[in-house]
DNA sequence: ATCTCAAACTAACGTTTGTTAGTTTGAGAT
DNA sequence: ATCTCAAACTAACAAACGTTAGTTTGAGAT
């Protein structure tokens, strides 16, 4: 199923990707150069003809990952739809990609504490904003009265917290699809927020 | 409200207590052992009259917290009540774990992967069972019709990881209380979870 | 006054860490 | 045949790591 299309993946790249899945394993911690090298079988010296330290790997993994997630989250909340339909596009995105890029993902929710200033600040703010906007669907959903009266922040966590954690736990290779992984997840999710007339 | 009941705090308990707090705070292979001595105003080498090793550490804060969830657990499984009686329960009891003690549940939940063999995986099969026993009761809710037809191990993944979540983000200054807290999300998975008739 | 003992100390160890500097290799273009 | 350049190499660095050995301190019991 390959097209012409080929995206020219530089040496650089294969460093980024072998680095998150070592993070996602390891953590980045205990994660050192030199596991890294010997991944790609060379040596760590090598590694520097690439990438300028440890920590530009984690930045670029957190904030290339972020900035998609911002983006598509951006264009689900601009639709011109109800508050339940955001938050299933919501989960379908996460599922996505969950099942496209696990460490990433993982790196992402959890790593970035090991992210440098001033990244570190930054991440902490974009990571804000999307949960207030997050937040801010399910208010709309419950003064619309379309959804139950829970807290919106409690929500927002309790959802985001099932979504984030999603790459620790699924193997598609142990029977669920991700789209049967999207209906399940959106079942128990949209019948427990929406008021049943 | 003290009473005249005092438990003995030994100086190795105050090690183990300001070690989980950095461990949640900074993760386990990034805090160092000079680090935990600082925070006691003492040097490295001193903590060493206390505790064997840092791995020691994190091998106690790991099992001490997870043999008195799992027997939380199972006295809660033991109960001759409905599927949901007993989902609502382990919120319960989640949320005041996290309320009581966020350091140890979030190592237990992330930081156990830095335990040295054999510990290692004598966790992971503790892990194993409880999460078993968490989704036969989800099981056994659907084939009583009590809940809807939904996959029980995403269900279980699902609430598992919306609580195992908890202390990173609920701090109770915000305006919520624990009560509140555990009937917020009792709202939202019960209803998610049960057919309504 | 002496003994005991928990709990601190100083000094140092062998490793491992991220990283730098300078060099070599080898394929493709001129 | 020569030049270029990405990408590997060797060798080494200073700093930080977990940990050990042996010593000092000081309060409470005898």
């Amino acid at each position: 199923m390959n097209t012409t299309q080929v995206i020219k993946k530089t040496r650089r790249d294969v460093i980024l990707e072998e680095a998150a899945k070592l993070f996602k394993n390891r953590g980045y911690a205990a994660t050192t150069m030199r596991d890294l090298a010997e991944k790609l079988d060379i040596k760590a010296a090598s590694l520097y003809n690439h990438i300028d330290s440890k920590e530009t790997i984690l930045k670029e993994i957190c904030f290339t990952f972020a900035h998609e997630y911002v983006s598509q989250l951006n264009e689900i909340d601009s639709r011109d739809v109800s508050a339940s339909q955001k938050i299933e596009a919501v989960i379908d995105l996460h599922v996505s990609l969950s099942t496209q890029d696990s460490a990433a993902i993982i790196i992402t929710n959890y790593e970035w504490k090991h992210l440098p200033e001033p990244h570190l600040t930054e991440f902490k703010a974009m990571r804000k904003t999307y949960e207030k906007q997050f937040s801010d669907i399910i208010t709309e959903g419950v003064e619309s009265a379309a959804l139950r009266n829970i807290d919106p922040q409690v929500v927002m966590f309790t959802i985001l917290s099932a979504l984030r954690w999603i790459p620790f736990w699924y193997r598609e290779e142990r029977g669920v699809s991700p789209d049967d992984l999207k209906r399940n997840i959106k079942t128990l999710i949209l019948n427990g927020l929406e008021k049943k007339i």
